[in-house]
RNA sequence: GGCGCCAUAGCCAAGCGGUUAGGCAGCGGAUUGCAAAUCCGUUCAGCCCGGUUCGACUCCGGGUGGCGCCUCCA
């Protein structure tokens, strides 16, 4: 059942407009996401892009829709630099590496999920592979030939941007007729320099190669999601999503694809901005990146969505080790007031109490002000302060204590299902994960500085304290007793 | 060179033409054996120059600075 379906808004890169959004059949959603390369590690750029989305689904569903999330897995025909003239990325690194090219992504893409699974990102419905459609490929490649939007060159197939009139469209650039007075002209085969390639034929060497209507090939870069959105979300489908630096030229050679073979495509676009590392893009060939592997060899996965969800997802985000650091204390923020709810409900009273409609409105109010945060273009950033603002009230609830059992347990609901189901930073431990192996010896020195405590044994209470704050063990004394934590890694 | 985006307090980061964003950090108070956590209070804003307006951080124009795309990249 929809929250508030109709409230929801979304950027759509193509029109540069936010605008409501209307699926294409009531209810259901159909979205289609650029997946990776699978030719190395995957970084923090990936983290943000995936995330990003990964809570676009997650709000889509919580609103009541039902979701079809494809998310491609390219392993063939995206080439090392120039989009037509360049080596396969992947036959390239497994040449290096002695690899069978599909080895190597098969590789890759294992580690990918591992990756994305370790970030709480939930799998896309469909991940299917470029090399797994090469007839599905053919089939449209064919049909651009037939409709006179393609032409073949010596066992190649190309594009013909000129076909097209729209072609720039969703990049904004101005492509009539070639200024490209600063390009060098490559020497090519294709008949204008805009076009570019749908199928290439394959070089003697080449190892991943498949028979087609124009000879032994293998398809270019862009066909794939023509081919693999249209096959498994239909001709037309309500969303495409992508990083930023895939707006041009990929998306846009997409559109140009799917529209001339005569499918209206997608919707609406949506573009996930880049991470930076000191203002400068963070990205594979820069090689100023951090992978996840590393990043969660030393953080908090919960930490590391935070800190995407900090900032919104049209919206460029620096990474440093002490911009994640800051995000670290907010998330001990709300697994406090998480955490210090649950317990203080656990020892409330069954029978309603005075307080639980004054403080129930407040929950709802802090819901509210997430849930229209989110509806305006999944505005995390905004919506993790109406979170924040949710963590208050309970806060304060509980040092009070004056409320029931089924308020205090309502509100936790609803703060696990904001923080949790929707934003994946906060699950029912409250806590993070390193804690069930370490938790009884915490335990028994937990239980020795009470003793020395009780002892009046001050100084040695105090010193054992210091040392396992030093070790990331935060000791709390309540009124109820000494309870201990992790805090945020 | 072309196209586009961004400039907010010590740091990160949102909304909004007039009403506290939020988080981290700092300071004061309550609380505590001392802390921690929490609550209350509080310091610190809107790159520069014009314009529109009763009123602009918010709209418009012009600067300046930064970034992205125009080869590959989420």
């Amino acid at each position: 059942m929809p929250v508030s379906p109709n409230q929801l808004q979304f950027t759509d890169s193509l029109t540069r407009t936010k605008r409501p959004f209307v699926p294409l059949v009531p209810d259901h959603v159909g979205i289609y996401v650029c997946g990776p390369t699978v030719y190395s590690d995957s970084h923090l750029g990936h983290a943000k892009s995936y995330v990003g989305f990964d809570v676009i689904v997650r709000w889509l569903r919580f609103l009541g829709y039902s979701v079809r999330y494809v998310q491609n897995i390219t392993d063939v025909g995206h080439l090392t630099d120039d989009a037509d003239e360049g080596e396969d990325k992947l036959i390239k690194t497994a040449r290096l590496n002695q690899v069978h090219p599909l080895e190597l992504a098969e590789r890759f893409t294992r580690r990918y999920f591992r990756d994305m699974d370790a970030l709480g990102v939930q799998r896309p419905d469909i991940s299917p592979r470029a090399s797994g459609h090469i007839p599905e490929q053919i089939e449209i490649i064919t049909a651009l030939i037939e409709r006179g939007n393609a032409y073949v060159v010596n066992g190649s197939v190309y594009f013909s941007v000129a076909s097209f009139p729209q072609y720039g469209r969703l990049s904004g650039r101005d492509v009539e007729d070639g200024e490209e007075g600063h390009r060098v002209q490559v020497r090519s085969e294709k008949r204008d320099a805009r076009d570019f390639a749908l199928w290439k034929a394959a070089e003697g060497g080449h190892i991943l190669r498949w028979n087609s209507p124009w000879g032994v090939g293998f398809p270019g870069w862009h066909i794939e999601c023509s081919a693999m959105s249209s096959r498994y979300l239909g001709e037309s489908f309500d969303i495409h999503g992508g990083g930023l630096d895939n707006q041009f030229p990929h998306h846009e050679c997409e559109i140009a694809q799917s529209q001339a073979a005569g499918h209206a495509f997608a919707r609406c676009w949506l573009h996930n901005n880049l991470v930076t590392v000191d203002g400068r893009k963070m990205s594979r060939s820069l090689g100023n990146f951090t992978t996840i592997e590393q990043a969660l060899s030393n953080n908090d996965a919960a930490a590391v969505r935070l800190w995407v969800l900090s900032t919104h997802y049209r919206s460029p985000a620096d990474y440093s080790a002490s911009s994640l650091t800051a995000v670290k204390g907010g998330l001990d923020r709300l697994r406090t007031a998480l955490r210090g709810a649950t317990e203080a409900a656990a020892q409330a009273s069954v029978a309603p109490a005075a307080l639980d409609a004054s403080f129930l409105g407040e929950v709802a109010a802090a819901e509210g002000a997430f849930a229209a945060a989110m509806d305006d273009d999944c505005n995390t950033p905004l919506a993790l302060g109406a979170l924040f603002d949710m963590a208050r009230v309970l806060n304060t609830a509980t040092a009070k204590g004056q409320l029931s059992r089924g308020a205090l347990e309502a509100a936790c609901q609803r703060m696990l299902a904001l923080g949790g189901t929707v934003l994946g930073v906060l699950d029912a431990a409250a806590t993070n994960a390193v804690s069930a192996d370490a938790a009884p010896y915490v335990d028994l020195l937990v239980q020795a500085r009470t003793r020395l405590k009780n002892a009046k044994a001050f100084e040695h209470a105090d010193w054992l304290r210091t040392e396992l704050a030093a070790r990331g063990v935060v000791i709390e004394d309540t009124a109820a007793g000494t309870r201990w934590r992790f805090s945020a890694e």
